[in-house]
RNA sequence: GGCCCCGUGGUCAAGCGGUUAAGACAUCGCCCUUUCACGGCGGAGACAUGGGUUCGAUUCCCGUCGGGGUCACCA
């Protein structure tokens, strides 16, 4: 018996591998063109890890005419959930990351490196494990979970390196007749590569991100092919990323560990290993220390709680590319306009060390992009959020579009646009007191430093009868309340007030805050001129006789 | 514990042998202003630590401390 028989009785019906090496050819593409992978795994929502990583995928592939890839690592069955590959490919694309091949939506695919979903190619994993088998660099491993338990506390008592590996690695040596008889007599087994690494010797590796990196050798014999006849992550990586023609692998920097092994892989299987680029993991702070940023305890690490948030897409990738890239935000200053993708993002500024994510940050780009929008798009984002997350602002917004968007419109397309909204969720505080039956429900009058009742209505009384005209242009109109300030033996100016404070009772600020409380129930609002106009005349009286009349 | 990585203001971060150690967010004050938001100006606030190397270290080397990652038939 030799390897050849061994591989052949393990894998009867691979084929070579010369198959798959012509049937995925060398890509013909431009110089310096990168092709990129993101390989998320079904198990559950999108993290903003991934999307951290799934975006710098896309931007290096499409800044450098490559190709960006989106392959599904399902090989751990027990994890899947249903549907997880349409949750991802739909997470992907609220954020404007779609991919050139791979997976488009649970079951169907673009591309000519497919299948890119793992578990359809179990027969290209076997073909590539039976040639390693044949060449004495990989071998069936009979040893149950138990007998692995009791080597690995057998390791842990002596207080050395545990793992399957050297003298430990007991089924390394077994003679191929006694493997063949135990197969033939039907004992479980998995496949172990072979490792030809020895832990005392170093192994140098440069990292795009995190530069040159020494390590010892890796020497553990690790599974390759498991119980269910699927890889496992590191067999995968190597065969995929070398047939799929991937030629930078970015990917967080918890693999940074794997790389002898990854390497070791590559080169026993023949293959040129990809570039490899780890980004630093983002971060929490928690009560001042850091650590990753967890799907248990945090709403905000599943890429979903943007969307309920209200958070713009644009909002939370602009964030990233912020910190992925240090350059970024002189970029954007310089470029306030320009779409994200005219920013070149560059793998060499990425940071070595994790950024704790800043939840404040975030909404102040928020803040700053939602204020480059046109109301029509507020208008239909808002909308759209309502729909979904809030029934009373989708009714808002529909039951007169007009007069919604004039509300959105308030101070806004010019010079100095309001930045007073971060996220959708904020949008119904910032305008129900324009509607009637909201305002209607309101008692409570947050007036400020005028608060003796009998004034405030001898103001509005005034105000009213004397000099309110809906048809006044703002110039005019702001006149009038300083008319009526004066008679009212307010200040016309703020200024004078200020130099002579006991002149007055207070000054027109004071008496447009009476007015603007009145009519909005609020001390803090954008333009009262455009709001008035908005209101119109009858709402104006109506609500100014709703205090004065009570 | 072994191995690997990291350590500049509260946060994100420039700087990479000689700098008054940038900038952004947050914070505080002032100005603008009929309120808020915006905008403008200004303040406070940092090179973890101990040794080297050097004429000179935030920058280079070593130790210490602190943080993170990884050691599965999970990815």
């Amino acid at each position: 018996m030799d390897y050849n028989e061994l591989a052949d009785l393990i894998f009867p019906n691979a084929k070579e591998i010369e198959y798959y090496e012509t049937r995925y050819p060398e890509r013909n593409l431009v110089e310096g063109a990168m092709v990129t992978r993101f390989a998320p795994s079904p198990t559950g929502f999108v993290h903003i890890g991934g999307l951290f990583g799934g975006i710098i995928d896309k931007k290096l592939a499409e800044q450098s005419n490559g190709v960006f890839i989106l392959r599904i690592e399902d090989t751990d069955q027990k994890r899947e959930i249903e549907n997880g590959t349409a949750q991802i490919v739909n997470s992907l694309k609220d954020f404007g990351i779609e991919p050139d091949e791979g997976m488009i939506s649970e079951t169907e695919e673009k591309g000519n490196y497919g299948p890119y979903k793992q578990s359809q190619r179990k027969d290209i994993y076997q073909a590539y494990a039976k040639s390693l088998i044949k060449r004495g660099l990989a071998y069936p491993c009979f040893c149950t979970p138990e007998e692995l338990e009791k080597i690995r506390e057998k390791q842990e008592a002596a207080k050395i390196r545990p793992g399957y590996y050297g003298i430990w690695a007991k089924d390394r040596t077994l003679p191929i007749d006694e493997a063949v008889n135990k197969i033939k007599n039907g004992e479980k087994y998995i496949i172990r590569f072979k490792s030809q690494g020895r832990e005392d010797r170093k192994i140098k590796h440069k990292d795009i991100i995190k530069g040159n990196i020494e390590f010892p050798e890796n020497d553990q014999d690790i599974v390759i092919i498991k119980a269910d006849g699927l890889p496992t992550y590191h067999f995968a990586h190597a065969v995929d990323d070398h047939l799929m023609r991937v030629t930078h692998v970015i990917r967080g920097d918890e693999w940074v560990s794997s790389i002898p092994l990854h390497l070791e892989l590559f080169k026993a299987l023949g293959f040129r290993p990809p570039k490899y680029a780890h980004t630093a993991t983002i971060m929490k702070d928690e009560n001042g220390s850091k650590r990753k940023i967890s799907k248990r305890k945090d709403p905000e690490a599943a890429v979903s709680y943007y969307h309920e948030e209200g958070i713009p897409q644009e909002a939370v990738v602009e964030y990233l590319l912020n910190i992925a890239n240090s350059n970024f935000e002189p970029w954007r200053r310089a470029n306030k306009d320009a779409d994200i993708s005219e920013f070149e993002l560059q793998l060499n500024k990425m940071s070595v060390s994790g950024a704790v994510f800043d939840m404040v940050k975030l909404l102040d780009v928020s803040k700053n992009v939602i204020s480059k929008f046109t109301a029509e798009k507020i208008y239909n984002e808002s909308l759209k959020w309502g729909q979904r997350y809030d029934k009373e602002l989708e009714k808002m917004l529909t039951e007169d579009k007009e007069y919604a968007m004039r509300i959105l419109n308030i101070e806004r397309g010019n010079e100095k646009p309001r930045k007073d909204i971060s996220k959708w969720s904020e949008i119904k505080h910032s305008i129900e007191y324009m509607y009637n039956d909201v305002f209607e429900k309101n008692t409570n009058y947050e007036f400020q430093k005028i608060s003796d009742m009998n004034e405030i209505k001898t103001i509005l009384k005034k105000y009213i009868e004397k000099y309110f005209d809906i048809n006044d242009d703002k110039q005019t109109w702001f006149d009038k309340i300083k008319d009526l300030s004066e008679e009212m033996g307010y200040a016309r100016e703020v200024k004078q007030y200020k130099q002579e404070p006991d002149k007055y009772k207070g000054h027109v600020g004071d008496i447009s805050t009476v007015i603007r409380v009145a009519l909005t129930g609020r001390c803090n609002t954008p333009d009262l001129y455009e709001i008035m106009q908005i209101l119109g005349k009858e709402t104006i009286v109506a609500r100014i006789n709703k205090i004065c009349g009570g």
